[in-house]
RNA sequence: CGGGCUGUGGUAUAGUGGCAUUACGCACGAUUCGGGUUCGUGUAAUCCGAGUUCGAUUCUCGGCAGCCCGACCA
């Protein structure tokens, strides 16, 4: 894409009063804008890698053998009230229509997904399922903050599982776990996050949370120096030794939850009575389990850890683009090697416009994408392209067939 | 929800009880061309309501909004 035809344009200065990087940079590069605290636009730019999430996610889900549904936004109260949140749940949106009928703006989905199961699965020949969305989700979140990492609209991929055994979940449990970590790989934060002990409710023991290292994040974690598993701080008191290893030294730690996977047992199947035939020909109520990660707040995460004092260095996983190709002069050679690009399916944002060198560099370095390739009567007299990653300081020159290789 | 801070062009800011400053942006013209080049011209603003006052963007009160701290948060 040429960057003379992007809808948005970077700022020099961010929000005066943002003071999370996030914020300020996805602001700045033109990643996101503001509508009101904790509700955001995702821009061109911010829904290229918003996708790029988004994709990670759907591969990891699908591998584990979730099937991706679209459930609705606007719920009916009833539903609700069946499991007894539409008054405990004290972050919900309440809306009314004009006939006065009220319905809920989903935070989460168990109550439309268990009901929706009971339609369509009846016996233990159905089982294990699990079901998957992307989908926008609502909390009246008292205090939005921390530009997209808090949000009181955001993107979220649920997942919910179900199963005829307790010891069917647990095994599913600890695929989803494993799924959860190659997500966090693949986006460039697993080295920064901790599997993380919390609070399981009344229902289980434990759930887990992945906690990743942040100044930026809310959460207080101890990380348990011999296993390096953690426990939060909800529920430290009462778990003095490390559930994993039974160690006892532990080290205090701002983090973010990245993702976080929940053992809820019968607790939304039963207020759905949703049961199957098993072998023997009896009802048996059904267990499930809840998977949860936020893209936005991935997103947020991703420019907290990844960033320095001139703008966002995107893993190449979930950049908007792989090349940042920057023309300085009026050469035909950038447009050439930008065909090149393009026709090897290398994903280029071309900086085609007639601004001075410094800006396109500030910008380029703002924008955050992994490579950088300069195209100018000095690089073009030594050979080709001068050649940098966003995360390094020194570049080389290489032809454009080279440059081509390198990056396909 | 409790506490604190803050509301001035699109963005960031200055200042004032009496014609509202500057920079960036944007438009036009010139200049320059490897780290936000330089110059000229133009464009655009005091959150809302009430009170005090001859006069309020400025002071007072209320509201609304934003950020931060806390509480809350599958």
């Amino acid at each position: 894409m040429r960057q003379s035809q992007l809808f948005t344009k970077t700022q020099k200065s961010a929000p005066k009063d943002e003071v999370s990087a996030n914020a300020r940079l996805l602001t700045r590069g033109g990643f996101i804008d503001k509508l009101m605290a904790g509700v955001y636009t995702v821009l061109p730019l911010g829904l290229r890698v918003m996708k790029k999430i988004e994709n990670i996610i759907r591969e990891e889900m699908n591998a584990i053998g979730g099937q991706e549904f679209e459930m609705p936004a606007l719920h009916p109260k009833e539903n609700w009230e069946k499991t007894g949140r539409w008054s405990a749940m004290d972050d919900l949106y309440k809306v009314k229509d004009a006939s006065g009928r009220e319905f809920a703006l989903g935070p989460t989905h168990e109550e439309v997904i268990a009901p929706l199961m009971k339609k369509f699965v009846s016996s233990y020949k159905n089982l294990p399922f699990a079901a998957y969305q992307f989908q926008t989700k609502f909390r009246m979140e008292l205090r939005a903050k921390s530009g997209i990492l808090r949000g009181r609209e955001f993107l979220m991929k649920d997942l919910y599982s179900f199963h005829l055994t307790e010891k069917d979940l647990d095994e599913y449990y600890e695929k989803a776990k494993e799924a959860y970590w190659k997500i966090l790989k693949r986006v460039g934060l697993k080295e920064k996050t901790h599997l993380t002990f919390a609070s399981g409710g009344t229902f289980s023991k434990y759930s887990h949370e992945f906690q990743t290292l942040s100044d930026a994040g809310e959460d207080t974690i101890y990380i348990c120096e011999k296993c390096q598993n953690a426990i939060n701080r909800e529920i430290k008191s009462k778990t003095p030794a490390c559930p994993a290893c039974k160690g006892k030294k532990f080290k205090e730690a701002k983090a973010i939850e990245a993702g976080n996977i929940f053992k809820l047992m019968d607790k939304f199947t039963k207020p759905f009575d949703l049961k199957v035939r098993d072998v023997d020909g009896k009802e048996k109520m059904l267990v499930m389990g809840c998977y949860g990660i936020g893209l936005s707040r991935i997103m947020g995460t991703i420019v907290e850890v990844y960033h320095n004092e001139n703008g966002i260095i995107w893993p190449e996983n979930v950049a908007p683009f792989k090349v940042h190709l920057i023309s300085l002069g009026k050469d035909k050679e950038a447009e050439k090697i930008y065909n090149d690009l393009q026709k090897n399916n290398i994903e280029v944002f071309f900086d085609d416009r007639d601004v001075s060198a410094g800006e396109k560099f500030a910008d380029a370095d703002l924008i955050g994408i992994p490579w950088r390739a300069v195209v100018s009567k000095k690089s073009l007299a030594a050979g080709g392209a001068e050649v940098k990653k966003r995360s390094e300081k020194k570049g080389k020159i290489l032809s454009a067939d080279v440059l081509v290789k390198n990056l396909r």
